[in-house]
DNA sequence: CGAGGCCTTGACCGCGGTCAATGCCCGTGG
DNA sequence: CCACGGGCATTGACCGCGGTCAAGGCCTCG
């Protein structure tokens, strides 16, 4: 069970007076195994903090499930292509275990930029963070083989495997369970 | 040759005064064909807008030559990661023809948004474009066959073939000269 | 005219994809 | 409590895209 307060301390601290702002527009969510959090078509109006299980971001590419990206506890979770242009998301947000969100209010969140330079600091952060890994990722897809990919991703997500199908991790590898499998046999 | 004005027009107009503060930290570069406008390693504490001629950013992976992005005219170059971070870019900037150029000054920049609160919203327009945009690229990565990749580069640089050196096409498209050769001999 | 850079072409190979069969685990109902 | 069915994972056979290595043509520039 991670701690908002924690989490945002590591990045960007607040005053007490911002954070209670910020706490004002969280509202607490619990979500059930293999239910969607915002379905596929919905406009992204919100972004959630994730306190507890685990979550994907998928869309269909033809017939077939891709996974986006997975989060864990401690993670924020948006769209942020839905929420920057306020058109539908491609997107879907499904849970991969039971999971106990915080949702903030994305127009509740950019009221409080006037008041609170700090916050909108906050999130700036947050969304320069997101950037700077999806150029990582793009390196990753371009310059490293699944082998490695793979490998990677071990590293960074210790206990996905024992938290995620396989099917999940491989689309979001990029591969097919079958390739997968096959990496996963040679250790 | 392209105007600034114009391109700013097509994105967030701003008012006589904005663009007038705008154009104070703005400053005229020419540059040779082949020669840097950064160099790797610098510091990134310019925004670019092309004129005239053609760039591209480039980085070294291992041994290789890796061309990372191509602009021509009407387009705005940086290096999104050192500007932001303020850590030293692994990517540099070249020219590809003899460029004419404005250097947007970043420091001056970001002192202008204060009083001029549209500046602010154009670049965060920028930016925005910048990210939505590398989410395709990573689409087209993922999905797309090379020779797909190559097709819809032609599509959206119809010019670039006759400006743009092959070897630099092949790796901004993530393939081997070899390849893309293979690919073009297909028609 | 020679040298070097750029592009093309051929021979070869390995990664990862598809299709299909099989094994395994787990929930449901007789 | 066992039997069955369905979803997930693995494995084998096969194949094609794109990579490497090396040779050869062509242009430009000194």
């Amino acid at each position: 069970m991670k701690k908002l307060k924690e989490i945002i301390d590591s990045i960007y601290p607040l005053t007490p007076e911002a954070y209670e702002a910020l706490s004002g527009v969280c509202t607490p969510i619990s979500i059930k195994k293999n239910t969607d959090l915002q379905a596929i078509g919905q406009t992204c109006k919100s972004i959630y903090f994730v306190k507890k299980g685990a979550l994907r971001v998928y869309y269909y590419k033809g017939e077939t499930d891709i996974t986006d990206s997975l989060e864990f506890e401690g993670a924020f979770v948006a769209r942020v292509e839905s929420l920057v242009t306020g058109q539908p998301s491609k997107k879907g947000i499904q849970a991969i275990e039971d999971c106990e969100l915080l949702m903030i209010n994305a127009d509740k969140l950019s009221a409080l930029y006037d008041s609170y330079l700090e916050i909108e600091r906050l999130f700036k952060q947050l969304f320069l963070k997101a950037f700077i890994s999806i150029l990582n990722r793009i390196e990753g897809i371009q310059f490293h083989s699944a082998e490695v990919r793979y490998a990677n991703f071990l590293k960074e997500c210790p206990d996905a495997l024992k938290r995620v199908p396989l099917k999940y991790i491989a689309s979001y590898l990029g591969i097919t369970q079958v390739s997968l499998s096959r990496i996963r046999a040679k250790y």
